[in-house]
DNA sequence: CGTCCAGGTCTAC
DNA sequence: GGTAGACCTGGACGC
């Protein structure tokens, strides 16, 4: 991560929708899809850098990095920026760190249980792409393939096919840019293999209805139920990817993500192999919360202390 | 070299 | 509703 010319836009409250804490370091290692292109994290520093299109359609390269302990510092790279697209890179910044998602009834369960108690000083806020979009397209690259391939899938999108910033970097494809891809770039380059399909039908589908089909699926007023049958209604993506999405991008956090990464996981730290049954009953009593339980359970050694 | 499988999903029984 | 087989790709591994 090279240094660039930068303008501090806004330092944002490390605070959730609840009043509750944000761990920025915990928030940034959430998962593994908040490390995909056109995300690169700096593990070490806490520093997040994105690429993301403001309401005018341009690509601004932003970072994300620590402000005192109980802040976070927006800057913008690659020159200067208006006061509404400063507002919009606010807003997107916001949104990318989940600051509306409120987890306090989750701490406050939390905090009573020996084994998650730990959690409450920040943890379980899951990194968003900028589009629901986006995420549900990353997801399906992660499906039934090593995570070098899901990072050379999304990789060679963002390269060949996204929008660039001043600062040199290039944003996640927008629908369209997807939807009217040349064959060639998701064959030959991102070798996307039979997933091209899917990733052309979710672009062409989101590129005729402005993606409002997709991000509808944030309306609070949705029950869970409603979203899950709406993702699984789309190509390439099935119960693994559904919780995935419902998890990361849409801060619905009562399914568990059942994959070849978690099932091992969790065996290995509880000593023997559960049924995915097993596994929702174990998890049960965290009610609407169980998925995000349940990742954290698995993921609480990423981060140290 | 062949087989297996990686943060699964779809179709056809 | 539940369950085999196929599916692009490319590392890892055994032969």
């Amino acid at each position: 991560m090279r240094a660039e010319p930068a303008a501090v836009l806004a330092r944002l409250p490390l605070r959730g929708g609840g009043g509750e804490p944000v761990d920025l370091r915990r928030t940034l290692l959430s998962h593994g899809v908040a490390a995909l292109p056109p995300n690169r994290v700096d593990e070490a520093r806490s520093i997040l850098e994105t690429t993301v299109l403001t309401g005018g359609g341009r690509a601004r390269s932003i970072r994300l990095s620590a402000a005192g302990s109980d802040r976070v510092r927006l800057e913008a790279l690659g020159g200067g920026v208006a006061a509404d697209e400063a507002r919009d890179l606010a807003a997107i910044a916001r949104h990318l760190l989940g600051l509306d998602v409120d987890l306090s009834s989750f701490y406050a369960a939390a905090a009573t249980d020996p084994g998650l108690a730990w959690v409450t000083s920040g943890a379980g806020r899951m990194i968003r792409s900028p589009t629901v979009f986006e995420d549900v397209v990353k997801t399906v690259c992660t499906t039934n393939c090593s995570w070098s391939a899901t990072e050379r899938m999304v990789g060679a999108l963002v390269t060949h096919l996204g929008e660039a910033s001043a600062a040199g970097q290039r944003a996640f494809p927008t629908p369209s840019a997807l939807a009217g891809a040349p064959e060639a770039v998701l064959r030959d380059v991102a070798r996307c293999g039979y997933r091209a399909a899917y990733v052309r039908a979710l672009a062409a589908t989101a590129a005729d209805d402005g993606g409002l089909g997709l991000e509808a699926l944030r309306d609070p007023a949705l029950p869970d139920d409603e979203v899950e049958r709406r993702l699984l209604a789309l190509p390439g993506v099935g119960p693994y990817a559904a919780a995935h999405i419902m998890l990361t991008a849409l801060g619905r956090h009562g399914r568990l993500i059942l994959d070849s990464w978690t099932r091992p996981t969790y065996a290995r730290l509880h000593g023997r192999r559960i049924s995915d049954e097993g596994l929702r009953r174990r998890f049960r009593k965290y009610g609407r919360f169980a998925g995000l339980a349940f990742w954290l359970t698995l993921t609480q050694d990423w981060v140290a202390g």
